[in-house]
Order: C-alpha cells, then structure tokens, then sequence
RNA sequence: GCGGAUAUGGCGUAAUUGGUAGCCGCGCAAGACUUAGGAUCUUGUUCCGAGAGGAGUGGGGGUUCGAGCCCCCCUAUCCGCACCA
C-alpha cells in the first residue's frame, strides 16, 4: 500500500527539481516548430495575487505545457509591469522611494507565482523599470520622434526623407498625416532658420510635442489618455478631470487608424473585442463639403454659390469646411452649427449679435468635461446673424453655434439636417428652425416633419425633394451627391475617425525618462548610443513649488552636448548644456513592446534581434483582461505596426490570437445580526424578517460553504466576542452575494492559503472547472473539494498499476479520454476537461488493476493542468526523465466508433437515421455499416433503401 | 441613444455544434464502515404527481420529421462607447 496525496511534500519538491535542473529555459531556434504563449504581466500591487489573477495564467500555462508535449518549442515568458502610478502615490504619502515598493511586491508576486507551478521560463523575465528594458523604450520613441507618416507609402519612412524632399519640392505632392495641412515651397523652406524648419517637421513627426486639449487630473498632478478617463474621472483614483490646452508630447497614432482597423480581419480574436477595437477608432465615411459665407463684399451680397465655386479654388471664396456622413441629405440642410471653438466665430458674428455669442462662447468653453457629459440632453446654442449658403441650392442658411458640436472631430463645423439627425432635430425644435424632410421610407411617400415626434436616422429608404438625386436609393444619393461636390470641386469623399493621437507626457517621477533635451526650446533626441537615460533620483515625488512634474527636484538633470552626458543642472548655459524634458512617459508606453524582448531578453545591442523575431514571429496566443480593448491591446498594435515598417517586427499585427479571461467577482458572505440584540446572530434559514436584522460582512476564511466557524468568528472581531447564535441543525448558515473583490468586503481570497490546504494542482483544476476561462463568473471556494477528491481517487488508482494488457472496455475509455481531452484543450474549454478527467476516473475505477498502458498516457494528459502529481506519478511509474518531455497521446479511432445507431424516426416512408462514423467513412461504407447496425435492430426488415442522403460523419433520410 | 454579449435544476455548469436536455462538481437526502468525523465509500436528487403520467432550457411567434442551439419580436442582466455629425 502507497503513501496518501500528500501535495504539500510533492509540490515543492518538484518546483525545486524543474528550477535546478531548468526544464522551463526555452532556446530561439532548433528542429521542433515555434510556438509563444503570452500573459499580460501584471503591474505588482501592494495587495499581492487574489485567485483572479492566476486564472488566465493557469490557462496559458496549460496550454504552453501542451503545445511542448505535442512537440513545440514553446516560449512562455513572465515579467512586471513595474512603472505605475500605485507606487508613487504611495511614495507621496510615506517618502518611500518607488522602486524600493515596487522591488518588494514582485518579490511577493514572484513568491505566489512559484507556489502554482507556472512553466514560465524566468531567464528571460522583463521589467519595463529596469534600464536594460526601457532604454529600448526610450530607443523606440526616438525612432517615432525622428519617422513621419506617408500615406503614399501606406508607411513610416525617416523624417531626414521628408527634410530632403522639403529642401527640393517642399510640400508640393506630399501626403502625410500631421497635425494641420501645410504648404510651403523649397524656396520657403531653404530660407528658413533651425528653429522654423523644426516646427515645420514636429507637424509631421509621429511623436511630436505639441499644444493640444488634454484630460488634465489635478488631483493626480498629471495628464490622462483618453482610455484612462470614464466619464470625466480618471480611471485610476476617480477624481475629476477637466479640459485643458497644454503643451505635450503626442504619438501619432492617428496615422495608422485605418491599418488598425484593417488588421483586425487578420486576427484570431473575439468579435466582441475587435467590434470594441473597431468603435474605439470609429471610422466613419462622408464627405467634406465647402459651405460658402453668404457675407457682404464690398457691399455686395455674394452671388449664387453654384456659379461662384465652380470658378474658384474654394479656398480663397470666405468658405468653411463641414464634414458628413449624409452626403445625401444635404438638401435638407436648415442651419448650421459651429463649435464654441471655431476659429470663424469672431469673423463671421454681427455686431448686433457679438454680446450674445461671446457670452455663449465663454461659458461654453469653461464648462467642465463632466457638466458637458452630464447635460448632453439640454438643448443651448446662439445665432451669431451670419449666413452660408447651401451650394446646391444656394439657399441662404443661418449658422448657429453650440456646444454639440465638438471641436475635436472632423471640423468642427457641421450642415445641419433636423429632419434626419436627432441631435439637430432636438435643435430645431428647440429653436423653433425649419425641418424639411429629404428622406422617405417609401417611394415619394412624404409627410409633415411638424407631426414627427423624432427626426429619422436611419440610412434608408429613398430620397425626396432633393433635387437631381430625388427617387435615388439613400446609397446612391449619397455617392451621387459626393460626385457632384467633387465635380464642383467644393469637397471631396473623405474617412474621418475618432481615434486621437495618444498624449504621451505624465507628470509623474515613477516612469520612463524622455530621451529629449531642449534648446531653443526645440525638442532634441539625446544620441541613440547614450540610451539609456536612466532616471535620476529626486528628493520629493511631489510637483515643485513652480508646478514643474517631479523631475524639477532633480539635481543631475541637464544634457551636456558635447560630452554627451548628463549633467547638473546648474551647467545649463543653453549653449553646450541644455535643460532635459521633465515629464516621463505614460504606462502604455513600458508594455507596448514587451512581447518582443522576451524574444531576445539580454540583448545589449539592440531591441531583439533580426534571427530571434524571425524565429518566433509573434504571439500565437495571448492570454488577458478585456479591459485593456482600448488601451494597451491598441497601443501595442500601434507599437508593432510601426516596428514592422521600420523592418524589425516581421508580423504586421502583435497577437495572433487572444483570450480574454473573465473578471473573476468576490463572493462576500454575511451573517444577520438581531437590531433588537446586538449580540445574536440569526443563521439564513431562521430570519423572518430581513427588517430584524443587519447583514454584516464577514471574512470568507472563516466560512466554509456559507456555514461559519463561530469560534474563528468570535475571534475574528474583539466586537463579536459575545457573540450568540441562532443555529439551524446546529449550523450557523450565512447569506452571500456578488460583489467586487476588496478586502473591505472580507471577500479576497488568496491562493496561497488554497495551495497551503489543498494544492496547487487543486487550485489549478479548480479554477479551470469554475467555468469557462472568458467568462466573468464570481470566486467560490465551495466545490474545490470536488476537484480534490479527484485527484486524492487519481492517485489511488496507481495503486494497482500492472503490465498486463488493458481490457478493451478501458482501452475505449482511455481514447474516448485522449480525444476528448485534446478537442478540448485546442478550443480552451478546459472547464469540460476537468469534467472530462473526473468520468474517466469513475469509469476506471471500477477495475482492481490498472494497466500501464492506460495510466500512462492518462497522466501525460493530466500533465497541463496539475503538473505536479502528473510528474511524481510518472516517475512511479519508472521513469527518470521529466514529463514535460514526453509525447502527448493520440487516439485510435477504432475504439472511437459506436456500433449502435441512434434515434430512427419514421415519417411518411421515410426512415431517418443518425449514426457515428469513421471521418473517412465514405457513402458505400456507411450504408454497409448503417445495414449491419440497422439489422440487428431490425429497422430494416430485411428491404434494401432506396434512396440514402449522406452526410459525412452522420447518415440520415434512408428512404425505404 | 448606439454597439456587443448572456439567459438551462437549490448553485457553478454540460450537451458530440440541429438529434434521448441536465454530463461533471457543489449542495441536499438516505445508507455503509467507523469510538468519532469536516475522512472514505454506495445510492438517490429538474419540477409537479402516491402513481400512471405530465411539464420543462427568460417570454412570444417562426423554420424543421426534430430547436437549448437557426430566424423574427419582446423582457432582464452584464460589458463597451456615448452630442463623433
């Protein structure tokens, strides 16, 4: 008779044999295909590891573990996402320095992580603090600072290409993205000095510095990216966020939305995700229109739109720029709008109206983002008295402005349509303007839009009164009317996005220095042979006294040119020494890239090299939260779109494919405590009245399926000490809901005191069998014993192990098993895999003996998901090397066919059957098999079926 | 408002992808072995009904010989975006 399962002795020592002997360390090259397994690292919080955290890794882990058994050579690599603004928020409150935290919780984590038996391989661990990783960071933005964007090229190509054409041609012929259009000559150029050849370029560069409206959080001292706001507060703290025009660094991802867009047709991910990737960049197609102003010239009214555009470049005409959607409905243009913003609004107002639009305009402008969000219903704007005039109709049309208009989206302008745009129509109504109808459902079907109740959106339907495309489908209005815009060269088609640029600047200490000094005050790159500039030590973590971001205390913070090096401070002469940038980079910028240093973790010399990155290619599988659908899963596309025009990544898009782990909940338990008795305690079952009683939160570790240990419990809080109970069968039940996991709800639970009482092969199992890995499902311990039995009846069955032949019973089960099992690694169901184990076993079971030739590859199957006991069982068996070395078992289908036919149903002389085949069954040989099996069964009566449509796998409708 | 997803026993879930709904586990009930058990094992457990039997996958319709699965319309919950023209 063999020892128990004793998990606490097994464990451990098989994570110190795998960490000897280095079974994990993966080499770049060899015979066996590649294949990369990634997890999104984790920042390293104070708080430790709860269970929701593993949960992806475990999945990850599996499969790693199983692509190596199939023969991969698998690279599954581990790190920290160490920069972040935890740390140096907490550094502000105890003076304690961040890397001194942040080296502390990985070590935590580092810790929790060994206990579960992760097959990371640890040598080529990153931290994105560390100088050897960010320095191809900060190398990475140099490259951005020093590429434009060609849209010619359909690519990023060096900003010295563009200086030379700009010395040649000038903008004449280029298509770039920037940040505003801009038109000069060689000549232009050649004349200008330094410092304006330079702000010509930063309008082209894909980092760029530059005055821009950014989310700026007082509370944190520091600006936030778009995905770091929700609803006018930050995502990190909750504290308000407010509009402001700063001077910023800015990476132009803009420039590669619609490469963005078009590589999500590339990817293995999930629709929901690439739909959230696909709204986040919100391309839509329209049209920009030129409205010219109907203004008095000269004292002159301007003649008709049509006659005058035609003749001119729209330019020169006093004209503004809209853009649509709704080509097609530009006959029903009533008003337009202007943002409070519009440079135009000062040129344009009449006197008699100025009062009134200025008032407007400044409260407008000084509207927080959250009271704008906040009363996006309520209606308000102003008439400033000017006209445009609709160039297809050349109607005159007021031009209102108002806060619905956004500054930041096409151009700030838009033809205003009530009849078919909710948001004009709630306008109109409420300015009492026209609504004219343009749009019809039906053929010429018209009615009266005073009856509507709501404008019509929808792009369908037909168009009415509107001119030449009258009766044309909304499709073909909208192309038709784009064709005549164009033909009268006052507007083009055009794609217009939603996407911004990323605001790349944070006030914080606890980030990745800019490579960037300044003179002039234009923005310099240090030498890429300098990288990297490691972050200098301050005395404070707080801003200055001047506002300046906390790297204002440091002394040794200036960049002598010459010696190129840095400096104190106090050398700044603006001549040989400069002043460097003091804002450090964003959290996105560390994890944007990390994927490919893994590939070549110890390079000096350079970001990866061209053999690693052309030996693994990209990620195969990534493993993560959804919540990073707009933040990091965009940037770090970004990231490696731009990598692969500048030829170092060699795949256009990062991760091949991605599963998004559910968010794991809390399950907080109560118990009830009496309002009239503040000492009793009702149990769940026992309370009448829920009025009676207050639901107190209690730790989850002293409550075991929901019953609770009133002793642990009177201990737990000096104010329960006297604490009674109203028990029901002697149990104290508790009540439970969902809620988020904090430990101010008593409901964290940490994996390590699961591994401590149960395993980490148990903790492993169990959090597979919770359900499926992508959905969102609340931690409950309860069950874990289930999947424990398991493993304890697992064991148990090597008790017997024999060399004697399996019997054929055990043989099918085994390759019912094996099949399985693969089917349902390969579609990361491995909550159905655990199930799967647990019939195998009670199947087997049954048996006294159990033949090698089955436990054998049993635990090779079992090895993914509970390494541990996989290995010690192997070695029982006799074996010397690690499991992780053997081959994963295949199935024979011979043991897979079943040889009876299932549900016949009769109708009308038909006969219809389904049967399980061999795949490669083919028309002749399933009948054959059909007529045996059917014989037996006698569904037949011995007649010959006319007629047999086959399917493969599965034959049905036999006519007799 | 727009977009995406989900809905199955007391609970977590499963269903060979259109073929006997409820696998596996928890919980519960009964029993066995035990000085004892929060150990182990056996049996039962969708609901109603004593039973025969009937009902049943959020609700309503449809396609089909056959629907948890496909189509249409509701309802509820969760998530993402939100005045994006």
């Amino acid at each position: 008779m063999k020892m128990d399962y004793n998990f606490g002795e097994i464990e451990p020592r098989w994570q110190n044999r795998w960490r000897e002997e280095g079974v994990y360390h993966v080499k770049n090259g060899g015979e066996r295909p590649h294949y990369y397994v990634l997890d999104m690292f984790p920042y390293p919080s104070g708080a430790g590891l709860h269970v929701g955290h593993p949960l992806g890794y475990i999945a990850s882990d599996i499969y790693a573990r199983y692509k190596r058994l199939r023969g991969y050579n698998v690279l599954h690599p581990m790190g920290y996402d160490a920069y972040g603004l935890p740390a140096e928020q907490y550094a502000i409150q105890t003076g304690q320095h961040p890397a001194v935290t942040t080296e502390q919780n990985i070590a935590r984590y580092r810790e929790q992580l060994d206990k579960i038996g992760f097959s990371f391989d640890w040598d080529r661990e990153v931290r994105t603090c560390d100088p050897h990783y960010y320095k191809w960071t900060q190398w990475t933005f140099i490259q951005l600072f020093k590429h434009y964007y060609d849209n010619v090229a359909g690519k990023a190509l060096p900003i010295a290409d563009l200086e030379q054409r700009f010395a040649t041609k000038g903008t004449e012929g280029l298509d770039a993205a920037c940040s505003e259009e801009m038109s000069f000559t060689a000549e232009e150029w050649n004349r200008w000095d330094e410092q304006h050849k330079q702000k010509a370029l930063m309008n082209y560069r894909l980092a760029y510095l530059a005055d821009i409206p950014v989310n700026w959080c007082a509370e944190l001292g520091t600006v936030l990216a778009n995905d770091e706001v929700v609803g006018g507060l930050s995502v990190r703290g909750g504290y308000p966020v407010e509009r402001k025009l700063m001077r910023q660094w800015s990476l132009r991802i803009t420039a590669y939305a619609q490469r963005l867009v078009d590589g999500l047709e590339q990817v293995d991910w999930t629709d929901s995700l690439k739909e959230i990737q696909r709204n986040w960049i919100g391309r839509s197609e329209g049209a920009a229109v030129w409205f010219p102003l109907d203004v008095p010239t000269n004292g002159n009214i301007l003649p008709g739109a049509q006659a005058y555009m035609s003749q001119f470049d729209p330019k020169p005409v006093p004209s503004f720029e809209i853009f649509t959607t709704r080509p097609d409905t530009i006959f029903g243009v009533t008003f337009m709008v202007l943002c409070p913003e519009h440079e135009l609004i000062g040129q344009i107002t009449t006197p008699d109206r100025k009062a009134e639009v200025e008032e407007y305009v400044n409260w407008a402008k000084n509207r927080s983002e959250r009271e704008r969000q906040a009363e996006v219903k309520k209606v308000s704007g102003v008439f400033t008295g000017a006209y445009a005039v609709n160039p297809l109709t050349e109607e005159k049309i007021p031009i209102y402005v108002s806060d619905y208009v956004l500054a930041g989206y096409g151009t700030g302008a838009i033809m205003a349509v009530p009849a078919h745009d909710s948001r004009d129509f709630a306008f109109a109504r409420h300015f009492n303007l026209p609504i004219r109808q343009v749009v019809s459902l039906e053929k010429d079907v018209t009615s009266d839009p005073a009856t509507w109740s709501e404008s019509m959106d929808a792009k369908t339907g037909y168009s009415v009164n509107s001119g030449f495309v009258s009766g044309m489908k909304v499709k073909e209005a909208m192309a038709a009317v784009i064709d005549k815009i164009e033909e009268m060269g006052i507007g083009h088609r055009t794609v217009n996005y939603r996407l911004r640029d990323a605001i790349f600047s944070r006030q914080r200490y606890w980030g990745e220095p800019f490579p960037i000094y300044y003179k002039d005050n234009t923005p310099y790159a240090i030498p890429e042979e300098c990288l990297p500039l490691e972050l200098p030590e301050v005395k404070e973590f707080k801003p200055t006294a001047t506002g300046e971001p906390p790297l204002g205390h440091a002394d040794y913070w200036a960049w002598d040119e010459q010696n190129r090096c840095v400096v104190s401070k106090s050398k700044v002469d603006n001549v040989h020494v400069f002043p460097l940038e003091l804002s450090t980079m964003p959290g996105f910028a560390g994890s944007s890239g990390y994927y490919l240093r893994y590939m070549d973790p110890h390079n000096g010399n350079e970001y990866f090299s061209k053999g690693a990155v052309e030996y693994w290619q990209n990620v195969d599988l990534y493993v993560g939260g959804a919540e990073h659908g707009t933040g990091h899963l965009i940037y770090a596309r970004f990231w490696n779109k731009f990598l692969f025009d500048l030829g170092m990544a060699v795949k256009e898009e990062p991760f091949q494919k991605l599963i998004n782990q559910g968010m794991i909940q809390g399950r907080s338990n109560f118990v009830y405590r009496s309002k009239s008795d503040k000492d009793l305690f009702i149990s769940k079952g026992l309370i009448k009245n829920m009025d009676d009683v207050t639901p107190i939160h209690v730790d989850i570790n002293i409550v075991d399926n929901d019953v609770l240990d009133v002793d642990r419990f009177r201990a737990w809080n000096p104010d329960f000490a006297n604490a009674r109970f109203e028990m029901e069968d002697g149990k104290y039940i508790c009540g439970w809901e969902v809620e988020k996991m904090s430990k101010s709800m008593f409901n964290v639970q940490n994996p390590d005191d699961l591994v401590a009482r149960y395993g980490a092969d148990t903790l492993r199992l169990y959090e597979m069998f919770l359900g499926p890995v992508e959905q969102a499902k609340p931690w409950d311990t309860n069950g874990i014993e289930g999947v424990h039995r398991f493993l304890k009846k697992f064991w148990r069955m090597y008790d017997g192990v024999c060399d004697a032949e399996a019997s054929k019973e055990d043989m099918k089960i085994l390759h019912h098993t094996i099949k399985k099992i693969t089917d349902d690694v390969e579609r990361f169901s491995f909550n159905t895999a655990v199930s799967t184990f647990m019939i195998c076993t009670n199947q087997l079971t049954d048996s006294k003996c159990h033949s090698r030739q089955v436990l054998e590859p049993l635990t090779i199957l079992l090895a993914p998901f509970a390494p541990h006991i996989a290995e010690e069982l192997w070695h029982q068996m006799g074996h010397t090397t690690t499991i992780c070395d053997a081959q994963w078992p295949s199935f024979d289908e011979h043991y897979l066919i079943e040889d009876t036919v299932k549900y016949p149903v009769q109708f009308n002389g038909k006969m219809r059957f389904t049967i399980d085949l061999p795949a490669d069954a083919d028309q002749t040989s399933a009948l054959q098999a059909i007529k045996g099996c059917a014989e037996g069964q006698r569904w037949l009566d011995g007649k010959e079926p006319k007629k047999v449509v086959f399917v493969p796998k599965k034959i049905i409708n036999i006519v007799l």
